[in-house]
This record gives C-alpha cells, structure tokens and sequence, in this order.
DNA sequence: GTAGGGTTAG
C-alpha cells in the first residue's frame, strides 16, 4: 500500500505521465482508503480531474474528492460535488458536516447532520465534534442533547475493538486526551486489549504531553505484543521520542524498523530537524531519496528549517524547485517555511515575494514573515505586517508578539516595542514570557538605555544567564565596564560555565585599557578548560562555501586577497576612512592594531567574493560573532566603492550595505 | 469492517 501510494504521489505531481485506466482506478482506491495522502489544494484539483476523468458517477470516488476537498475547508468545491449525489454515502456526509463547520456554517452543518441521521447513515465520532462545536455555537441545547444521546446510544450498540478504537481516535484527535486515556483504561477492564490502532492514536498524546515514561511504557508493551512492526506505530513511536527531546531513541527505533514509508522517514528527519540535527536530518533526506522513497509534501516542510538554520540558500534553492516541480508550493506548511528559509539566507524580497502569494496564510506565515523583517531591520514593514494580520482576524500568539518586540529591537524603536509590551497581555491575552523580556532588554540594551535594561531585567522573578547576557554584551558596546562587573557576576551565579560571557568581560576590560584584569578572565577560563570558538565568516561561490577564520593564511587565495584588500584600503582612505583600532583588543601599537583589523574574517570573505563573482553580484557573507564597529564602516565604504550590494548576517542580524550605507542604521 | 502515523514561525 505504501508504494501504491508512492506511485499516486507521483503520478497527480505529473498527471500527463498516467498509463492506464486500470491503473488509475487502482490508485484511487488505494486513495480511498487514506484521503489525508493529499497535502495541497493543487493535489486536491488534480486528483478530481482523474476522477471526472475515469469515473465521474462512482459516488464513493466522488466522496473522497469532497474528503480531500473539505480537508482544505474549500467548501464550494465540496458543495458542488456534494449536490452531484444522489444518495451521498457517509463518507460525503461527514465531509461536508465538517467542512461547513470548520467554515463557521454551523447552521448549514447542523442541517446536514439531521439529514445525514434522516437517510439513514450513521455518524460516528468523526463528525460529532464538529456537530457539538455548532450546538454550542448556536446554543442549540436540545439537538445538543440529543446529538450527545446520539453518540451515547452510537458507543453503547458496538463495543467490540474497532469501536473503541473510532471512539478513542475521535477523542485523541479532538484534544479530548483524558477522554481518550480513560477509555482505554475502560477497555481493558472490559478484556480487551489496546492493539496498533489504539497504540497509534494514543501515542500522539504522551508526544504532545512530552511525558516519556508514559511513551516508553507504550514502548515496551509494543514489544511485547510483536507490534513494532506496524509502520503506524513505529512512526508514532519515532515522533514521541523525539517531541521528548530523545532524538537517539527515535533514531535506533527508525533504524529497527525494517519495512519503511515515506511517513517513518519523514517523522526521523523533523525529529533531527526539531532538534537542532541539521546535518543528520539532512543526510537522511539524501539517504531517503537515495533508497527511491518518493517524499511528500511534508517532507519538504520538515526539512526547510535545515536549510534556513545552516543558511544553505542553495540546497533550499534546488529544494525550492523540486517543490514547484510537484506543485506543493500552494500547501501553506512548505510556502511558510520557504519564506522563513529565504529570508534567513538573506533574500528578504524573495521571501517577500512568496509570502505575498500565500493563500490562505496562517499565523506560522505571518510570523514567520514578520520575523524576516525584524531580522532584516525593517521594522516599519514587521510593524504593518503585525497590523494587517490583526486586521484579517489572526490574534497574535506569543511567538509573533516576539517577533514584533524583535523587529522594535533592531531598529531601535523604544517607544513602539515598550508600548506592544505593555498591552500584550490586554490586548491578547498573553502574559510576558522569558521570551519578551528578553526581546526588551535587547531593545534598551542596544539603544543604550544600560539601567532601564537592568531595572526591567531586576524585575523578572528567575533571570537567565541568557537574558543577563545580552545586557553584558551591550556593556561591551557602550563602554560601561562597572556595570559590565555587576552583570557578569550575575550570570556567573547562574551559569558558571558560559564561555560568552566570561569572553565579553575579558574584551570589556581589554577595551578600557585593563590588561591585567582581561589576562586574569581568560587565565579562569583556562584553568576551567573551556576555549572560545574562533571569530570566522564564510561565503558561497559556485556552490561551493569558503571559511575564513580571523588571521588564518590557509585559503588557497590568500595572497591575492590580501591584495585586493590593500587596493580597497587606498581606494576607502581616499574617501576619508581612518582605521578605529578602539576595538582591537591585543595590547600592541596602533600600526600593528591597523594591520590586524585587515585580518578580520568578514572582510577576507567580502575581498574574496568581489574577486570571484561578476560585476554587480551581490555579496553575501555570514559571520558567527558580531560585525566589529570598523568593519562595518568598512564595508559601507566597500559598497560604494565596488559599486555592489553586500549582506552580511552576523549572530544576531542582517545588514544590507548599500550605496556607503548600511540597513541596520547603526543598531546592531 | 477502525479513512491510523509524519509538517511550517521561536
């Protein structure tokens, strides 16, 4: 079943390949029996082209066309297939039932019960929700009552194994958990016992609850029973380990299971992706296409956040084509994480662009794009992006209050992103979590309002070492080494170990001229034996990535870069550029100090790349650490000289140089 | 005979 499904996959992303009659009619049944193997609206259209094609009168082709429809919430594309049955079967009822309700027709859906009882089908827990969910809404107490002694009277008649199982699915889906939980308690004391059907609906809970004990135990019962080698609850089982953080665990059961479909792929690869296993989520993408298994829609979705967290626009680029080859590029899962990857690797107006032609966009678009321009430094655009979502009746959850707060903090907005802060929980109902403190402190912090960072982080009951962090940094930047002291032994009490900020404090006494106390905070770190990560910067030319690690002489070019950067240099002093050494932090005269600051290793990488690409081309360099303050007046020169636009993403940031200006407006 | 399991922003 799962390679006929394989085969449909491909065969509705190239509808002019099908062969026979037979075969389509084969793959449709197979269809039949899993409506939810379609994942775009465009799928959707395409497989009720097959079906008019080859059997437009089979009421039950016609059924799954309106299931598929409905699972869109395309409510006049269901409507017009419904009215096309004579005799509408369950499925097409149910559908219907539900596609009126998730539309907010809930007089239409309640009507469409009442005739679903009337014609004699029998609803099952698949449409009840939505039918309570109406009542309630219309406040119809009496058919809710009745549509209750309904699913009372549907539970009571049928208690044999597959009952149970639609009753616990129902619930378990619905986010009726204790529901669910209760029943399969209840029916084991009525002797029977939970097989692969119940297992993969309950699974799903522990997942969401991250309560591992209770998943292992799950696991440990599958074992018993013979039962992992079911491919629903080896997925259900690679799921919950990894939504527990237990990314091995999933892992060694996805590597037991001997029979796998693209579904037991795709849950491994988001459980490495969802866990910060960029590489070997994405090595087993490679190895899944490698082993012919025909990846679907969410395939992609799981494996974007890859591409946009390494910044390898290029793999998201060519996965970006594979998308629109199979035309997945209208499911709004994969458009929103293509806006996310674009604009991490820099393409703000691309993601722009896609996101602009999102139908149906969701709170995840809207974030996701808000994001992009707080990243970017377009506070104004995330500002009447968060505005219009408003408008189109998305409430903001704590994840787009962030991202406005972070756009307000990059552009240096005090007073619009403490007036967000102050109103969220008013105006939305969220209350503010480490998260927003965190984006706010950052917002006076790189405004230089040091005090009112300490005073609004002094008021958080448990600060982290984390949040302490961005203020120290901050310190380091405005040149307040007492403050600096006071903070950092803040976060010392927290977190004796981050490298960070023992790193910040040692170049904050370096910049105020204390020599002895800076040799003295790296000499602790030494005897603590942990090492700071080198300064580097890396740029992609002709798909290939070239590293450049701060005074590092290995690049096979670094001869000629140093050339060029000499050239640059008389071109920048030309233009009034005078070196500001204040930030090298090495006790050595100023000549040595000039000469140090042309090994910094973002402009190595801008040299590099304005040697290797054509005229014109822009320049994308990302770094690890921040820009230093006389790089970035630097590059500003750099792109007025070279006539190129340069975009530089440090750790925090995008700054778009420009014309011998730079995006960021100098907070950064 | 159970329309079962996997996805996007932080």
């Amino acid at each position: 079943m799962a390679s006929t499904l394989g085969v449909l996959e491909a065969l509705l992303r190239n509808p002019g390949a099908i062969a026979t009659k037979l075969e389509v009619k084969q793959l449709l049944k197979a269809l039949l029996k899993r409506p939810g193997a379609i994942t775009s609206a465009s799928e959707a259209k395409q497989l009720h082209a097959q079906i008019l094609k080859h059997n437009p009168s089979s009421p039950l082709y016609t059924s799954t066309a309106i299931c598929v429809y409905s699972n869109f919430k395309l409510l006049n594309q269901s409507l017009l297939l419904f009215k096309t049955l004579q005799s509408p079967p369950s499925l097409a009822y149910k559908s219907i039932i539900k596609c009126y309700a998730v539309n907010g027709r809930f007089v239409e859906s309640l009507a469409s019960f009442v005739d679903m009882r009337a014609s004699g089908n029998t609803p099952d827990h698949s449409v009840f929700p939505s039918v309570l969910k109406a009542c309630a809404f219309l406040l119809d107490l009496r058919l809710g009552e009745a549509v209750h002694g309904c699913i009372v009277f549907e539970t009571m008649t049928t208690r044999d194994i597959i009952s149970w199982n639609t009753v616990i699915a129902g619930n378990a889906q619905n986010g009726l958990h204790e529901d669910a939980l209760a029943m399969v308690r209840e029916m084991g004391g009525a002797g029977l016992k939970p097989d692969i059907f119940t297992l993969s609906a309950i699974l799903p809970i522990f997942a969401q609850y991250v309560d591992v004990d209770k998943g292992r135990e799950i696991h440990g019962y599958v074992i018993r029973y013979g039962f992992d080698k079911d491919l629903y609850v080896a997925s259900s089982l690679i799921n919950m380990y990894s939504r527990c953080a237990r990314v091995e665990d999933s892992i060694r059961v996805f590597k037991i299971t001997r029979q796998r479909d693209t579904i037991s792929w795709n849950s491994v690869i988001a459980g490495c992706v969802q866990n910060g296993m960029f590489d070997e989520g994405l090595r087993l993408f490679r190895q899944m296409l490698k082993d012919n298994v025909i990846p679907g829609s969410v395939s992609f979705s799981s494996i974007m956040p890859a591409c946009a967290h390494l910044t390898t626009l290029n793999l998201g680029k060519q996965l970006h084509g594979y998308i629109m080859r199979c035309g997945f590029d209208d499911n709004v899962f994969i458009s929103s994480s293509l806006v996310d990857m674009y604009a991490k690797c820099g393409h703000i107006r691309t993601a722009g662009w896609i996101f602009g032609g999102i139908k149906g966009r969701d709170m995840v678009s809207w974030t996701a794009m808000i994001m992009g321009c707080a990243l970017h430094g377009y506070a104004e655009d995330a500002i009447s992006l968060f505005e219009q979502m408003k408008l189109e009746g998305i409430r903001p959850n704590h994840v787009a209050i962030t991202a406005i707060l972070t756009a307000c903090s990059h552009a240096g907005m005090i007073d619009e992103g403490r007036r967000y802060f102050d109103r969220m929980t008013e105006e939305y109902g969220i209350r503010p979590g480490l998260e927003h403190y965190a984006a706010m402190a950052d917002l006076y912090s790189r405004k230089g309002k040091l005090n009112d960072a300490y005073q609004l982080i002094s008021t958080m009951t448990t600060p982290t070492g984390t949040i302490w962090s961005l203020l120290l940094s901050a310190c380091r930047v405005h040149k307040n080494v007492d403050l600096a002291e006071k903070v950092a032994s803040k976060i010392f009490e927290v977190d004796p170990e981050n490298i960070g900020a023992r790193v910040l404090l040692s170049n904050i006494y370096a910049n105020d001229g204390r020599w002895k106390e800076a040799a003295k905070v790296r000499m602790t770190m030494r005897n603590m034996g942990i090492r700071k990560n080198p300064a580097c910067s890396w740029i992609e030319v002709k798909n290939k990535i070239h590293t450049f690690i701060a005074d590092d002489k290995s690049h096979p070019l670094h001869d000629e870069i140093n050339i060029a950067l000499c050239e640059l240099q008389e071109k920048m002093e030309l233009a009034g550029y005078v070196a500001d050494t204040s930030e090298v932090l090495h006790d050595v005269d100023d000549e040595q100090k000039k000469y140090l600051l042309y090994g910094h290793s973002e402009r190595r990488a801008i040299a590099f790349g304005i040697m290797s690409t054509p005229a014109g081309t822009t320049i994308r360099v990302i770094k690890n650490i921040r820009i230093c303050v006389d790089c970035h007046t630097a590059i500003k020169l750099i792109s007025k000289i070279v006539g190129r636009e340069i975009v530089v993403r440090d750790n925090s940031r995008f700054h778009h140089f420009r014309d011998g200006e730079c995006s960021c407006g100098e907070y950064w």
